[in-house]
RNA sequence: GGAGAGAUGGCAGAGUGGUCGAAUGCGUCUGACUCGAAAUCAGAUUUACCGGCAACGGUAACGGGGGUUCGAAUCCCUCUCUCUCCGCCA
């Protein structure tokens, strides 16, 4: 959510906001409402004090005289009025929350402009497309595939997009978790093992909720909904609370796995491991003081980044463009890592700054050398999703003999340097 | 799953219908005393929203929601959570 001072103080900058993310927001009814609220809530309040006022009165009024049942008989009357111009206030006050939770993050200056996926500007690439298996097939056509990756049996016991993985490939998923978790912690990440059921509240603070609904498993009979990233459970840690300052920044790392309905898919984008309804995936994230964020997205980026390099996979690094943006996020990094069987760039990792939009809706804060609490900024960042890096590891290390040959820095994990399919 | 107890400010803990945003203690901060410190003394010390350049003023919040009442931290209903005991269990 945004400041609602910014909507009174500075609207330009909102209009140019929407116009940026593409976003279809009408501003001007959204300052109506504004208005509305505020007067009938001043109307509101200056009832209520009427109210304490008399009611102060008639403390000090001895009992059953006419002079106290004129005090009864005033707020009566007072109270009918209050009620209802409280219904009146918490109808508009409604309207007034979900028009401001309509309003978009700003994006910072240097999101470029743009409309779509194909506007955003590649940052950087790194290492070479090239340089890569001669043999590298789509992950699924390799020998054997289905021995590691039981995709069929995944359907018949719980449905499409849930795959078992057996043998080397369970032991290659395990592998990167681990390899993943222990680099976070070496770059300062305190490792958590969050729960992976949200309830409601959670799910509203971090935004999966009301809009986003559909893509969460929810339970039965308990309100609770599978999470669909880390991001969920570790941000919400800190809601509702207020961080000493000397505590910032505050670095935690998760992994658990996300679960993601994705209604409406289709084609090749989820064929084999490119997408499923569950995954492995170790989050970043980061509260920080706001002077801090951006160097501190710069930093989450290159956590991401290193992990690839050790993996020794090409990939480019994205700045997303204002049509791509989330509608929460200011900016973000999107990585990318080639899978050269299917000769197309796969997402691993999304490095996002919120600024304060997300901690003002889970009210997290710190108190600021004045004594006041202040929102801090929080910024998240996949390190990294498993799957995809699975696909791309399969692919691009795919050896004539139909084995797959793995990088160094997964060797102490997986123990052996070689992925066999038979 | 069964029985009982409870939820109040950073913490502890009073308050059972009216001037209570809330005693007291601890903690924290500021000042005085001191060469300095401790001790002592004095004062301050929740959050959100609205109005205001500001000083400041107003409203709300005693786990959440609803109700009774002219008036609720206090009475009633309900939900959530915590604790104790019993049962069950990886």
């Amino acid at each position: 959510m945004l400041d609602p001072k910014l909507l009174r103080e500075s609207p330009e900058l909102i209009r140019a906001a929407i116009a940026k993310k593409h976003i279809n927001v009408d501003l001007d009814a959204v300052q109506q409402l504004d208005e509305r609220w505020r007067s009938l809530l001043t109307h509101v309040e200056s009832l209520r004090a009427r109210q304490k006022a008399v009611n102060g009165d008639m403390a000090q009024l001895p009992k059953g005289t006419p002079e106290f049942f004129a005090k009864v008989a005033e707020m009566k009357t007072l109270k009918v009025e209050v009620k209802e111009q409280e219904g009146a206030l918490k109808e508009i006050e409604t309207a007034w929350q979900d028009a401001m939770l309509s309003l978009p993050n700003l994006p910072h200056e240097s999101v470029p402009e743009g409309k779509t996926g194909d506007d955003n500007v590649v940052a950087e690439t790194h290492g070479d497309v090239k340089d890569v298996s001669p043999h590298a097939t789509p992950h699924w056509e390799i020998k054997n595939f289905d021995k590691l990756f039981d995709f069929a049996r995944g359907s018949k016991v719980t449905g499409a997009g849930f795959p078992y993985y057996i043998g080397d490939g369970a032991k290659l998923v395990r592998s990167l978790i681990y390899f993943f978790l222990d680099e976070a912690g070496q770059a300062g990440y305190t490792e958590v093992s969050p729960p992976i059921f949200v309830n409601a509240a959670s799910a509203i603070a971090t935004g999966q909720l009301p809009d986003k609904e559909g893509q969460m498993y929810e339970t039965v009979g308990d309100q609770l909904y599978a999470v669909p990233t880390a991001e969920v459970p570790l941000t919400n840690f800190y809601r509702d609370e207020i961080l000493p300052e000397a505590d910032l920044p505050v670095q935690r790392c998760a992994y658990t796995p996300c679960f993601r309905r994705e209604a409406g898919s289709y084609g090749k984008d989820v064929r084999g491991l490119n997408r499923l309804h569950q995954f492995d995936k170790v989050e970043l994230l980061k509260w920080v003081h706001p002077s801090q964020s951006y160097t501190e997205l710069e930093n989450l980026r290159g956590d991401a980044e290193r992990l690839l390099q050790k993996l020794g996979l090409p990939y480019r690094v994205l700045l997303m463009c204002g049509g791509d943006l989330g509608f929460a996020q200011a900016k973000k990094y999107d990585l990318e890592v080639w899978s050269a069987g299917q000769e197309r760039w796969l997402e691993v990792s999304s490095c996002s700054n919120f600024e304060g939009y997300q901690a003002r809706r889970a009210k997290i804060r710190f108190r600021n050398s004045d004594g006041k609490p202040q929102l801090v900024h929080t910024l998240n960042g996949s390190g990294l999703a498993v799957p995809r890096v699975v696909a791309a590891l399969l692919e691009n290390n795919l050896q004539e003999d139909g084995s797959v040959k793995l990088p160094a820095a997964l060797v102490p994990y997986f123990g052996r340097d070689t992925v066999s399919f038979s």
